[in-house]
DNA sequence: GGATAACATTAACATGTCTAATATTGCAAG
DNA sequence: CTTGCAATATTAGACATGTTAATGTTATCC
């Protein structure tokens, strides 16, 4: 049995006639007469009197036609389902990010992704870092964005972006006259710190005992925002990336300045499924990130 | 596609193990492997996520899971009617017969098949013979039992049995205490006819021609009944089939003297549409007609 | 009763599907 | 992190199934 066949016998019963449908179906008329009489062997029924012309439908035979319309149906069904499924899915794209890539970054790139591919949807999930792992490793994220990231077992990692991390200080610090900074400026200073089990506290760490600068450490954050918060607030300087300060400096309400002589770096990375199959849209919306535009940024 | 396909589908996303479903379907892991791949490849979707394990049935796997359910549910019912069907259709035989079969005979018959067959159920109806051709000819009746039986494009003949035909005369009638009658003995006598268009009437008048014998042409009827109870209310004398006279001449009420020197037979036929497809009740029902004992009875 | 249009039959051939053997992969235990 | 086990994937060759083209048979019409 086929879908062929099934199609070939409703036309038969339908057309009364086996060449015609044959015919329609794109085979020989031998091939439907065969088929016929093979599946009435298997059911032990006569399906249609050929004994008169037109042909006649036996009641097993309407009984058979039936069937074949159901299932015909009921394929074409699964298939419109399928392709709604299809759709959904592969025209979707699920990021999840951390708070800490910019909320007008992104906006950029999912303006630049609908332009390219218009039938698309980006979704777009900020979560904290933790969670982003966690959205990729349960497949309900196709896509993560996080900084210094950790390939594992289940997870690959893509190199996105390195950003350059600049002295974050409010207008009226000390510091903030600066305009290029050399890290013993930085001795004695009260700092804001992020917390001690974060990747960026360790590199910071590390690259200030290089330097062989001693801060005065105060109050520390799990993320990102707090410390630029509190720099703002004027409890003390810190070191954030350049790009997460934009919107300040512009402002006025921070100044930004770059770090001479070993500037540091925050890695952002792309992290997936290593089983994940990429669907085309997903692929192109990957294609995007990984444009110097977008690296770049 | 197959049912075998559905089934194997199934069973690997209920079980969600390809060789466990491989053995229960009796085929190898290799196979089922190769099928899902196939079936992918088609659908232009992943069905099943082996990258983990015991592997995981994606959405699209589900839709196409409920896909097999439903086409195997339909199936299964669509054998069960047809089963219903074959059961109904070929547990029973249809029957159209003369009047003149006798109806005692038949009901032997009936009770010897229902002995033989019980589940079968055979179906007889009286009518005049041209009806008998025209329910085989419709097809409204499996066989039909006549009396010199005529084939055409359409229909065919299995000889059944001949009825020794007999004087048919009243106790009191002159010729009734003959044991054994010469034809010479009917000359002159009034005589009960047959319709002059009915076979029946063409042979007795070809046996009278042929022993030179000149009977007086009294009244005539259509039907062997008419003429019978004729005789029995003495009108006259008649030839009729020696069996149909069986209970009157049990009962005193007729007596069926054999004709000596050139017996006359009426021929019995069974006749049956060319491109009938006999089920094997029917078989055996035309095996039991065909036995000696209801040949000869 | 012969012509013709439809269905059946046959044999050669192509295609698809299965098995057996083997390679690869996911997972868990050391 | 490696190793072993169990599950799935891959491969090639045997086998079955379905198709075609040619030809035979049958129903119907005139």
């Amino acid at each position: 049995m086929s879908y062929e066949s099934l199609k070939l016998f409703r036309d038969i019963a339908q057309s009364r006639s086996f060449s015609r449908a044959a015919a329609m179906n794109g085979v020989s008329q031998s091939a439907a007469s065969q088929q016929v009489q093979e599946l009435e062997k298997d059911l032990g029924t006569i399906l249609l009197d050929r004994s008169t012309r037109p042909l006649a439908v036996t009641q097993a035979g309407h009984l058979y036609n039936d069937f074949c319309r159901d299932v015909l149906r009921r394929k074409e069904e699964f298939e419109v389902t399928l392709d709604r499924l299809k759709q959904e899915v592969e025209g979707t794209v699920r990021v999840a990010a951390i708070y800490s890539v910019g909320l007008s970054e992104m906006a950029q790139l999912e303006e630049e992704f609908s332009r390219r591919v218009p039938k698309a949807q980006l979704v777009v999930e900020y979560l904290r870092p933790e969670k982003v792992y966690s959205a990729v490793l349960a497949d309900q994220a196709d896509i993560g964005l996080v900084s210094y990231p950790e390939a594992s077992r289940q997870i690959t990692v893509i190199p996105w972006r390195m950003e350059e991390m600049m002295l974050a200080a409010a207008p009226d610090h000390p510091l903030a006259r600066l305009k290029r900074v050399v890290p013993q400026s930085l001795n004695g200073a009260d700092f804001i710190d992020f917390d001690e089990d974060l990747p960026i506290r360790r590199d910071i760490d590390r690259f200030l005992r290089e330097q062989n600068v001693q801060v005065n450490h105060t109050v520390h954050f799990d993320n990102l925002e707090m410390v630029k918060e509190a720099v703002l607030h004027r409890k003390g300087v810190s070191i954030l990336p350049a790009r997460v300060m934009r919107d300040e400096v512009a402002q006025g309400r921070l100044v930004a300045a770059p770090l001479v002589a070993s500037p540091l770096f925050r890695p952002l990375g792309i992290i997936h499924l290593k089983k994940k199959h990429f669907h085309p849209v997903a692929l192109a919306f990957l294609d995007l990130l990984r444009e110097p535009e977008f690296k770049a940024a």
